[in-house]
DNA sequence: CGCCGTTTGTTGCGCTTGCAACACCTCGGC
DNA sequence: GCCGAGGTGTTGCAAGCGCAACAAACGGCG
């Protein structure tokens, strides 16, 4: 893929969202960012140093994995085309694990300097401005979805943890229902408990008639 | 306090880290920013509305507050001379509880245009530069923390939540031994347990001889 | 079709944990 | 000094929950 092709792709991209294609193309030039493609299950990315570049995924499907000291792999999240990820983005590296991104399919990556975010824009003022804002809407809306799990795992209980995570969920719908995005195992995952402990649970929520549950479709009751 | 006693003050914050005194002044003129005093008790901020605006403590203390539909407040943050808030710093509001941030003591507060921060620096285009930096450390950091929080919150046991606060602390001592920067008490709300068994496991732990504790000091074994 | 891996659904056992109710200590204000 | 607020430490009890071990349904694939 040229960077023509790749600056198309990026429009679509969360980072480049509202800059124009031929900005784009100007930006890629000054920020000297590199085009690269992955096979599947080819690493694109590690961060055990500093390596101080932000990558958006423009084609293709990835994840982000733990490594533990054992070797163990855990994914942490799953990325698609139009995604961003980087060292500011990525965060958790905290118990001195690694992390890394993995191909999950054939990738066409983006990788752009890190500290073109905060440059100083000799020729690209212009676009800078809108660049830095998805930049912080980009952080920021991670972080939002951190606090949002925060306020899940927050609750005791494995029924407050199912409530509030509904309640969230319906509320981000405008609804009494909301489809949920992955499977019940995954769900067990994100609110941090047993599965079969969830799904009695969750047996007797419905059976207690606060909610009712349709495949992936969860619904309120009063 | 007069303008240039605010950017002599903001100099220390961690929004302006970096910046020289004469630039700050300069940007808050340029940024149309102002400068107001809270007594006790005073509400400085709710967030309620879509208030854009990014706020910077620069003395006294103050505390970020959620109040539930019942009018319960739960402290969330305790924020000190430096500290930033904001919209986009302050996350939670998703069950559709208020947030405000309430002065503690005698409180001074510079308020920045939220849209200041991307905005197309005519004539501020050098500082802006580090100003973007220190917001999306701030926010990126913010996030890490809420990582972190998570990293501990996802393991089921009170013994695991212990172990692995323990030890992401001990790794950013870079020693065996770290001071916890709060009451158990408020350990038991982080890692959202009751105390009481928290008691019973961490006495536990140290009849086991996994972990020594004198007083707020933590210090793991092998 | 048959085989595979993944997801869903269920049950019994027993430890862990939350809850309530204590007693004790320190600190700061009056 | 006394008092109250907030932190620490302990215990009994009931039940919630993790764990292990199942069975069954689903979807992809040769």
């Amino acid at each position: 893929m040229d960077k023509c092709a790749a600056a198309v792709a990026l429009e679509e991209s969360k980072l480049f969202a509202g800059i124009s294609e031929e900005d784009i193309k100007h930006m890629m030039d000054c920020s000297k960012s590199k085009v690269q493609k992955f096979r599947t299950g080819e690493i694109i990315c590690t961060f055990e140093g500093s390596s101080d570049k932000v990558g958006v995924l423009i084609g293709g499907e990835a994840e982000l994995e733990r490594v533990d000291y054992a070797g163990n792999r855990t994914v942490l999240e799953i990325l698609a085309a139009g995604d961003v990820f980087g060292q500011t983005l990525a965060f958790g590296n905290l118990t001195g694990d690694m992390l890394d991104v993995v191909a999950r399919s054939c990738c066409t990556v983006v990788f752009i300097p890190a500290d073109f975010v905060s440059s100083r824009c000799s020729n690209a003022c212009v676009r800078h401005a809108q660049f830095v804002r998805n930049m912080l809407g980009l952080i920021s809306g991670k972080a939002q979805s951190l606090s949002e799990r925060i306020e899940v795992l927050s609750n005791r209980s494995i029924r407050d943890k199912l409530m509030c995570y509904f309640t969230i969920n319906c509320a981000k719908a405008r609804a009494d229902r909301f489809t949920m995005p992955f499977s019940f195992t995954t769900l067990a995952d994100y609110i941090c408990c047993d599965r079969s402990a969830m799904m009695r649970e969750l047996g007797q929520m419905k059976e207690d008639g606060v909610v009712q549950i349709d495949k992936r479709e969860v619904r309120l009751i009063s």
